[in-house]
Order: structure tokens, then C-alpha cells, then sequence
DNA sequence: CACCATGTTCCTTG
DNA sequence: CCAAGGAACATGGT
């Protein structure tokens, strides 16, 4: 469940549920997720620690904890990878196949289960130095943008995802921004001229939020059951309302019309993940005259 | 069996 | 040293 604006949603709903907890018990079923940080080192870390604070960076959650007798607070870094998922769960609750990581709270848990454990829960924060600023603050200037793509001779999609322009860009919204802005996904990201950078800025910006506004208006229900965990939504998930269909303008819609122009929407593969764009929409080439 | 999937990192090559 | 491309990671859904 990936992307800025599903973490940022989830952030917003984890916060007030973990701060002022404290953990009891850390249990590692899979070590994997914790790399580089090591099994003992990260129980010996988190047990007996207090949450005191959570927010987002890019598609990370940044969990800030305190320690009896010491000053320095903690820093967890968690990300969801593809398939992680973040929540608490009744203590009796019986725990998920893929449960990665479980923290004992007095009477509930805090649970990271992960299918595919390409997600993170670990002490080490050099990803978050190495990404570029947030896209919704005032750091994302067209400037400050434009400048770093002008070093790129990467396909502008491709660019997007790297992280190190804009933190929190994925795959679906790297497509919509591309879209909503009218350049194809395969220009050079240094192609663009100043005009480009500055729409797909604000492109960027402007799905973003409506996708948090949109996530914000959706009751979660995590937990055991409802195989429809509320931040799943972002995807191809039955049962959406109807204003969700909306949403999402060429991602996915392979063959169906263009919603602007009704040109069957293309996709392509580029470093072996889908875009989808429209080619009468974000023409590569100059746009030519209109011959009669 | 085939192909697809919301992501990042590492390795190789030029 | 840097940019770019591809494989790797691991599991599940269609």
C-alpha cells in the first residue's frame, strides 16, 4: 500500500494510537526487514521504549521514541514496501501469516506483517537523507526541480521514481502527474522546458493532495479480517465508491479511453514497471500543426 | 504455467 | 566519479 498519500493517511490515523505507549516486548520474525540493524540490537533498543511521536517523510514513517534515562530520543524508520501494512491489534488477535515484526503495548499490539517483506521497520535512517524534499512543502520549488532534472537524461517517469528530486512519487501518481501535466513519460527529463517543469510541479502537488483528501475521508479498518484493509483502496479494490473512479485517470485504464480526448490509453514498460499515458494527450514530438 | 503487482537497493557496464 | 539499466528481493492474484 505504498505512495505518499496512503502513509501519510496512515500516519495521520497511527499517530494518536502509539504515542504515550510503551513497548514491552519486540518479537523479529523476519530479519530481514529490520537490515542493516540486527535482531539484538533492535530488541535491545525498542524494549522498554515510549513512542512520543510519528510522521512521514516521502513514503517513510519517521516513529520517534524515548528511553528511560537517556536524552536522545530513538528514531524507527518504517516503510511499507509493496504489500506492508501497519497497525494495532487486540493482543489476542491471532497473528497474520506475514506478520514481520510485532511490539507489545500493554493491552493491544503493533503489528508489521509484509507478504513480501520488501518493506523496512529499522534504526537505520541514511533513506531519509537521501531523498529529495517533500513535494507538498515550500522546499519543492520549480527551481530547485527544474535544476535537477536538467542533469538527467532519464525518461521523465523513470526520474520521478528515483526519489531524489521529490520525495514520495511512486508508480500510479508518477503516471497521473504526467498526465494531468500533458508530457509524455518517455521525454528526457531534461527535455522539459521551464513551462513543463513548473506544470508538473504543481500536477505533482495537486495529486498528491487530492489523493490524501480523497484517503482522509475513508474509515480504516485494520486488523485481522476485512480482507479490505481501508488503505487498499489505491488500488483496483472492489466495492469504491463511485467518486473513485475519478480518481485515477490513466493508471490502469490500458485500452479505455482517454477521459480528455477518448484516444485509447497506452501502456508501456519502463525500468520494468508500467506507465500509462495517452499519446494524442502528451505528445513526445512537437506538436504539430493542425493539417486541415 | 504465464504474467502482473502501490518499491528500493545493489551490481555491472559504459 | 557518475549515469543508466537490469537483476534481485518474495509472495500472491488472475
Amino acid at each position: 500500500m505504498p505512495e505518499l498519500p496512503e502513509v501519510e493517511v496512515l500516519v495521520r490515523h497511527l499517530r494518536p494510537l502509539v504515542c504515550g505507549r510503551t513497548i514491552r516486548a519486540v518479537a523479529v520474525r523476519r530479519a530481514r526487514v529490520l537490515a542493516p540493524t540486527s535482531v539484538g540490537q533492535f530488541q535491545h533498543a525498542l524494549r522498554g521504549a515510549r513512542f512520543t511521536g510519528l510522521s512521514r517523510r516521502g513514503k517513510y514513517l519517521v516513529f520517534e521514541l524515548r528511553r528511560p534515562g537517556r536524552r536522545a530520543p530513538l528514531i524507527l524508520v518504517g516503510h511499507l514496501g509493496m504489500t506492508g501494512r501497519m497497525y494495532l491489534a487486540p493482543r489476542r488477535a491471532p497473528l497474520p501469516k506475514h506478520a514481520a515484526v510485532v511490539l507489545d503495548l500493554s493491552r493491544e499490539r503493533f503489528v508489521y506483517e509484509d507478504s513480501r517483506y520488501f518493506g523496512r521497520l529499522t534504526l537505520d535512517t541514511r533513506a531519509l537523507s537521501r531523498m529529495g524534499p517533500e513535494p507538498l512543502s515550500d522546499d519543492f520549488t520549480a527551481a530547485t526541480f527544474g535544476a535537477g532534472l536538467t542533469r538527467s537524461r532519464q525518461a521523465i517517469k523513470v526520474k520521478l521514481l528515483d526519489q531524489s528530486l521529490v520525495g514520495g512519487v511512486g508508480n500510479i501518481y508518477a503516471s497521473e502527474a504526467l498526465f494531468r501535466a500533458c508530457i509524455a513519460p518517455q521525454l528526457a527529463a531534461r527535455k522539459l522546458s521551464s513551462a513543463q517543469v513548473k506544470a508538473l510541479r504543481r500536477t505533482i502537488r495537486e495529486v498528491l493532495a487530492e489523493a490524501i483528501r480523497f484517503g482522509s475521508t475513508i474509515p480504516l479498518h485494520h486488523g485481522d479480517k476485512c480482507g479490505s484493509d481501508g488503505l487498499f483502496y489505491f488500488g483496483r479494490a472492489a466495492g469504491m465508491a463511485d467518486d473513485y473512479a475519478e480518481r485515477l485517470r490513466v493508471y490502469d485504464r490500458k485500452g479505455l479511453p482517454c477521459l480528455r480526448c477518448r484516444t485509447a490509453i497506452r501502456r508501456i514498460v519502463q525500468a520494468a514497471r508500467s506507465t500509462f499515458y495517452c499519446p494524442v494527450c502528451q505528445p513526445r514530438g512537437k506538436i504539430k500543426p493542425k493539417a486541415g
